[in-house]
RNA sequence: GCCCAGGUAGCUCAGUUGGUAGAGCAGCGGACUGAAAAUCCGCGUGUCGGUGGUUCGAUUCCGCCCCUGGGCA
């Protein structure tokens, strides 16, 4: 960590225009952009994920976009060790940083929100998400009351994805989850020195936006990027195969979705993203985040 | 014009042998420590198309009217 180096960070939901806002910022006082999104890191959804264009990249330095391999497992704490070899660079000190996105866990991760935790091995990752596919989310959970009682109780029977992560935390540490927990992680940078800004759109403003957008989407070749991310084969659990988009139009590919349908559905859960994203930044993020209004005029 | 089927939540529909109704989806609120565009939790009053009648009581039964499909002319 670079001490005393100025960031700035700008959370907010999908299509409240934080990009515009972060290149700004970047061009008034010489920064660079550092993408906190967890989608906008894989290399092949460029348009789906509304990944900043080659107009937008010649404006600013942009760091940790479109780099990651989709057949790639990735994490938060993988993009937390990439920001953290990126800020280590020389060439990024006296500069201000702007982390955009609209990834919430991303923007904990970076303040420190995130604790050490032992390294989980492939195989026992894959054996755990294999067991919650095939036995279901409430069995594990019994599994789990037996094995780390306390880490159970914090957990819904239903959580599949919690109860397999205290699953493997467990059975490669020897203890429990909350153990690791309870130790604080560090920030990757000088939380002295941000500033730190929710943008708060008004969602139904909000959703007219994300149908133009995705009007855009298209146009810009939405449906052939989803092809070549199927050419890939990937397995469908990676996250990249998750993006919003992916599952919808891949059925307009196969002929067993009428294209407007597909975009109604996309919308719908763009909409729905959208507000998991507003429901973190307004309830997640403390009274030192600014709450600004979205300026629809200016994107 | 006649016949048939419908008209119930924003949408698709279920249901009430007469005691004013409930699912899915949408929507809203919430949780969130290495899959986070993920994963999970909570929230259902709506002139039961309108109007008159029967009834202690009608969304339910009867009459008339309106609307939407389909059929026959």
């Amino acid at each position: 960590m670079n001490s005393k180096q100025r960031a700035v960070l700008i959370a907010g939901p999908t299509a409240c225009g934080k990009s515009g806002l972060a290149l700004r910022i970047a061009e008034r006082e010489g920064g660079v952009i550092i993408n906190t999104d967890s989608m906008q890191i894989y290399s092949v959804l460029d348009v789906l994920t509304a990944r900043p264009q080659a107009e937008e990249l010649k404006r600013a330095p942009h760091f940790l976009y479109g780099y990651v391999d989709p057949g790639q497992p990735y994490s938060t704490g993988a993009w937390l060790s990439d920001v953290r070899e990126l800020t280590g660079k020389a060439g990024l000190s006296g500069k201000t940083l702007i982390f955009v996105g609209g990834t919430g866990l991303y923007f904990r991760a970076l303040l420190g929100g995130l604790s050490q935790m032992p390294e989980i091995p492939d195989p026992v990752r894959q054996r755990w998400r294999y067991r919650l596919a095939e036995e279901g989310a409430s069995k594990l959970h019994r599994v789990l009351r037996a094995s780390d009682p306390e880490a159970a109780m914090t957990i819904k029977p239903a959580d599949g994805q919690r109860i397999v992560r205290a699953l493997e935390v467990i059975e490669v540490s020897g203890r429990s989850i909350l153990h690791w927990q309870s130790v604080k992680g560090s920030p990757a940078i000088d939380a002295q020195y941000a500033d730190k800004y929710v943008i708060e759109p008004d969602r139904t403003e909000l959703d007219r936006v994300i149908a133009a957008r995705l009007d855009r989407m298209l146009e810009a070749g939405a449906l052939q990027e989803v092809k070549a991310l199927l050419a890939l084969e990937l397995d469908e659990s990676l996250p990249a195969m998750k993006a919003i988009g992916v599952r919808e139009f891949r059925q307009v590919l196969e002929g067993s979705l009428s294209l407007d349908k597909a975009k109604e559905l996309v919308r719908i859960a763009t909409r729905q993203y959208a507000k998991r994203q507003s429901t973190w930044f307004r309830n997640q993020c403390g009274d030192d985040w600014r709450r600004i209004p979205a300026d629809f005029e200016t994107i």
